[in-house]
DNA sequence: ACCCTTTGCACAATCGATTGTGCAAAGGGT
DNA sequence: ACCCTTTGCACAATCGATTGTGCAAAGGGT
């Protein structure tokens, strides 16, 4: 493109030497292949005085590497994505590698097709936030021998790398500050049933029902997406059908938002009426009118783990040892969540 | 990579014809070359049944076009920027083209070595929040021929296609807002002072100051970065300075996110002790202690827009007639601008 | 029957790099 | 002086597609 490029012939004729000593004496190789000095520094002279860039697409197809990474995520604007995508970025480009982004709007169909058209583009490796339903055009890509590395969604019983977070240990952690503050009739607000970051953190949360002899209602499990307009009509749901219900754990922020819009028209207010933990932390989760006590998960290191793993693997071509990565998490506790216990003392 | 792809030459072989006419047959170029429909079907069935995809490392290095756009965000993880990658993404998509995606961290210098990461994969089209203190790196851009489109953040007097805000009047509109609510003390927590968004705002801020003839004080405007920590100290900074202070306007939601902070910290409450306003709205704004008022950009459109400027660019070959592209910016009122003519009536 | 046009495809060059190999010139040993 | 090794580089093939051109066979007109 840019016009009149300048190519590996262009500095070899400036040097008066072949392409191929051009080429070698540039890309390191003048000892191996015996230039001498004089003529590695003229090859080297030449093009940086004609600003020489060697095409990394005639590359690609000599070398048969391209360098190329592709992301595949469900919804970049979604600022947990976009911070993986930001890590994966900034770690692959320090390594060599430029990453090619694809947002799949949360349709396995879409991701099929995302992942068709980065194979076309010869990535060497992917990583990927699968819609998480379906794994088997993802095995095919391991099979194929490309490296997958799954991040936030992975599968149960995978022969797929995976970096997540620890979802059970998680959830168990925030349902024990609601039951421990004396809540019982708690409404789970989930994401999309059959995803791992989904059903882990349900059954996370009732292990620790189970454990403190709370009985498990389903119907107390609502939602069907990691969206707002889930958490919103999850929440307007719960609010309308179980009166007797204290608290909502929501399974992400987007749903959390939506069950604060739903709290809101409900007219009821958090914490006095309604208690609340949210999965993700945010900059703003302090500001909210209620102050929101949440799941943090370590985004970042998800992200950079996961650019790391399947840098490492294309670099050294060796598979990593560990299959599931698990990645701990932080709760934040703030002021959403009220205690009944005390309330009942005063 | 994935071991044993097909190539055109399989699928010749399995037809039984030369690579020219598996090549012309695939590409819908039957008809044109005289190849017999019997032919072309033969063509076909083999490379559905082998599973061809062409290389397009391949395509690229012959047809000298590569179908991919560089895209440069000076922070992906930030929501704004992170819409803005989503849209272009998947506009570039759906028509063709893939992204790649690089994250400058606000430095022009790890800017410009992206730029020419970028380059020597031969993107065709480049789209870029710059980091808006320098463009000579990207008017060279625009004189090799590399279409550019500028989002976000543009230049004054610049030759390169640009989308944006319409920032002068968003701010005039929020800064109405706050006069006519009685503010004359009004402390700007600005971003980074020469970058066009930046700067824009400033001069509607001071034209509307002008305009109702309420001074216009250089020592209320402080901060130095769109981020959190600058909103943060320059709001500290305001609050003990300028004791007559009674009103923030923050010119991103991450500037105003530090302000709440320093707010609160100072004990003062929103809207009774300060009012305030932020650039750029979010779902949460709506549910923070004080339901902030903010101005709402366009996001979706700025970076559909961006993404159409240069796919249209690239598909046509013909450079867009409007230079500059303004998009209309909406203000949301919500509950974090005191009344203070109403209250003095009180 | 002969010639000219059309049909239907194959040959070979090409994009811009990398890399295995060959060969002349220089150097070194006796 | 002669031969062998080392030095220093160039030639040409190659990655996987696209595309300009040439040519044999078939068809059509008189």
């Amino acid at each position: 493109m840019t016009h009149a490029a300048t190519k590996l012939k262009h500095v070899a004729e400036a040097a008066g030497v072949s392409l191929s000593t051009a080429s070698r004496a540039l890309s390191g190789k003048a000892v191996a292949y015996r230039i001498s000095s004089h003529t590695e520094q003229l090859v080297l002279d030449a093009a940086a005085k004609l600003d020489f860039r060697p095409s990394q697409v005639a590359q690609s197809l000599r070398t048969q590497k391209t360098k190329l990474l592709g992301v595949v995520l469900p919804d970049v604007s979604n600022p947990f994505f976009a911070s993986i995508a930001r890590e994966v970025t900034t770690y692959a480009e320090e390594n060599g590698y430029s990453v090619l982004l694809a947002d799949s709007r949360e349709s396995t169909e879409v991701e099929r097709k995302l992942i068709a058209q980065l194979r076309a583009r010869e990535i060497e490796g992917l990583v990927i936030s699968p819609v998480g339903l379906h794994q088997q055009h993802l095995e095919k890509l391991h099979t194929a021998n490309l490296p997958v590395v799954l991040v936030d969604r992975g599968f149960a019983e995978s022969p797929l790398v995976s970096v997540t977070s620890n979802h059970r240990e998680a959830a168990r952690g925030a349902m024990k500050i609601l039951i421990e503050n004396g809540h019982q009739e708690i409404g789970i607000l989930q994401g999309i049933p059959g995803t791992t970051p989904n059903d882990e953190r349900l059954s996370g949360i009732e292990e620790e029902l189970k454990e403190t002899g709370i009985p498990f209602t389903s119907s107390m499990i609502q939602g069907n997406q990691f969206s707002e307009s889930s958490g919103y009509e999850a929440a307007k749901f719960l609010l309308k059908k179980h009166l007797g219900i204290t608290a909502f754990f929501a399974l992400s922020n987007q749903i959390g938002l939506g069950a604060l819009q739903a709290i809101a028209e409900a007219g009821r207010k958090i914490p006095q009426d309604i208690s609340m933990i949210t999965f993700d932390d945010h900059p703003y989760s302090e500001f909210l009118a209620s102050p929101m006590t949440t799941v943090r998960q370590n985004i970042k290191e998800l992200g950079r783990l996961a650019a790391e793993l399947i840098v490492k693997q294309l670099l050294t071509g060796r598979k990593p040892k560990k299959k599931v990565h698990q990645v701990p998490v932080e709760i934040i506790e703030r002021a959403s969540v009220f205690n009944l216990l005390n309330s009942e003392k005063e």
